[in-house]
DNA sequence: AATCGTATTATGGCGTACCACACACTATCA
DNA sequence: TGATAGTGTGTGGTACGCCATAATACGATT
């Protein structure tokens, strides 16, 4: 029995994941990061030649963002980055909404200080972000937020689901955090949810979460219709 | 001109989809209705040969289904049908209930007759098939009943979740339908849903919709837990 | 005879080459 | 000038081959 677990504690962590998985999450991060932008091609021989991997791999890959919603394929043409129209977008931010609302008010209930604690942090280190200006750990924190919402009581697969989600409006998310009056608004609803869960009130933290993803949808409105009227 | 048209005329109309997509949902079929077993082993070589597709095909379906969650793979192991716990399958039930609710919420404040028409068809439906004994009539008349629900006030991506997750507790349903009562019960729920949307209550039809899908989670729990201490 | 090492097999991961087809563009010729 | 035939680009799909690993079977050694 010890020798097992000598085994275990020596084994070698080998990196486990298989090159397609390195070159799935190298395709998501570049559309999410908007090195590929939306409606761009994307031309299967020169993803090989940009990845440095065989064709087969670069299909798979295609074939799973396409799952995610991030690829469209176009008949006889082929895979692009897919479009976002703004109907899409605010039924995202709608359905985000109600799940978030949801694990909001679970949280309350359960009453758990650890859950109060983490929150907390994730919200200090979105305000320390705002503050130094910097806009990926902004986002990664809210990330973060939204996580232990989810994980702390045991929603992985609502939380599954929001992170499906979320990657098709990531654009729009770095643009409504660099709003104005953003980075005072934004932690101060947060606040509010993290404050109805401190005190038991599930229905408070509900509503605080949905307002908060109301207000983002709103701006998210507002940037695109801006962006589409002058295009 | 003449002679262009008359080509088209002629023209072999060959299916609009490509192989993939035909061996997608023929895969997702045998899972689906259980010719594939939840641990089963899906060896690539061997779905070439039963699909008469190459193996990029398989390749790609299987990278597809694992994102729905419909196929599991196993480092060094390769691709299994998915197993479902019962935690996972509570918790599917709870973001239909939340995202049904809201579809049902939203065509009580809309208040279009039609609405209420196009459920009312579903719903008969749902009980001749249960008269006539045809299971499979009531879980298709079910979904059109849901995919009414929310297509009718255009929110097609809560579909396109709802769609996504409820694949993953297909055999779960088929179970939860051959319940004792499910037959009156469950279209007796589905009415109160048809009732509160014909009255313009929307928080009605919201709780109502909540209560039809906690009822099947509840049975769903009893089922497999059954199952789970048998084996 | 029990055990330990080794060969074999099954299978997935990955790469390459190839053909067919659709589409867009272009150059050419009447 | 305008139709037409080429030509290039790119995906859909197939076949084959190689390598790594895990499991199993088999055979040798003590």
């Amino acid at each position: 029995m010890s020798g097992a677990l000598k085994d275990a504690a020596i084994r070698v962590e080998r990196p486990a994941k298989t090159l397609r998985e390195l070159a799935l999450d190298k395709v998501r991060e570049a559309i999410v990061n908007g090195y590929f932008r939306p409606g761009d091609r994307l031309v299967e021989r020169d993803m090989c030649a940009q990845l440095g991997v065989s064709r087969t791999i670069v299909r798979e890959v295609l074939r799973h963002l396409e799952s995610e919603g991030l690829v469209a394929n176009l008949p006889n043409k082929g895979p692009i980055v897919a479009q976002l129209d703004l109907d899409e977008a605010k039924q995202i931010y709608e359905i985000r909404g109600v799940l978030e609302g949801m694990a909001a008010r679970l949280c309350a209930q359960r009453g758990s200080p650890e859950i109060v604690t983490a929150l907390e942090t994730s919200l200090q280190g979105i305000r320390d972000s705002y503050r130094d200006k910097d806009m990926p750990g902004v986002l990664s924190h809210t990330s973060s937020f939204y996580q232990t919402l989810f994980t702390m009581v045991d929603r992985h697969v609502a939380w599954g689901v929001v992170n499906l989600l979320t990657v098709r409006i990531n654009h729009l998310r770095s643009m409504t955090i660099k709003t104005k009056n953003r980075d005072i608004e934004g932690p101060r609803q947060m606040a509010k949810i993290v404050d109805a869960i401190r005190n038991g009130d599930g229905e408070g933290a509900y509503k605080a979460a949905m307002d908060h993803v109301a207000a983002a949808s709103a701006i998210a409105e507002a940037v695109l219709s801006a962006k589409d009227s002058a295009e």
